[in-house]
DNA sequence: CGCAAATATACGCTTTAGCGTATGGAGAAA
DNA sequence: TTTCTCCATACGCTAAAGCGTATATTTGCG
């Protein structure tokens, strides 16, 4: 389901549960993205200075996409600010 | 809104779009997470290579999350595979 | 138009991701 | 135990982010 994401270690987390669930190694993701596999470790080692590009790679080889919304969910009484 | 971002581009404006809405400068919130303006220029600018924790502090300071989700929306004969 | 604020860009420097290559260790199956 | 797959880690290297500082350039406002 929809993962929130607010640190890099939760970030190297989702990649990897969806990694395994797709039954992949961390070699062959790299593989599919043209990155070696200690790179794909890193990254779900949760690095925060892993690079944006080699997060979207991953995601796209793994068919997950990125949300980016307001963290106030579920009140509605506040969101009041994004015009 | 929810924002889908799949590009370092459309993160950058997503993150850009929040800032203005916010009213700050670049420079304003490059104080926040101490970086530089410059930083967050490039940040916005959609680089590949900019560093996740610098994604994650600015959308932190923005009032921001990131969720992540499977890339198949909608239909449901594909969803297959998230175990 | 003229100016000020905001943003993009520059230079030299330090730090580090990612590279190729290689290895060590943990876990599973024979 | 031996073997095999998978993952973490290591070393030297290259490329580039981010740093401080400074300056173009763009944008908006009077």
């Amino acid at each position: 389901m929809d993962q929130i994401a607010r640190t890099p270690g939760q970030i190297g987390a989702v990649v990897r549960r969806r990694r395994k669930a797709l039954d992949l190694s961390q070699d062959a993701l790299g593989e599919k993205i043209s990155m070696r596999q200690a790179t794909i470790s890193n990254l779900e080692a949760g690095d925060r200075g892993a690079k944006l590009g080699t997060l979207l790679d991953a995601m796209s080889a793994l068919g997950l996409e990125l949300v980016i919304r307001p963290r106030t969910r579920g009140r509605s009484d506040e969101m009041d600010d994004l015009a």
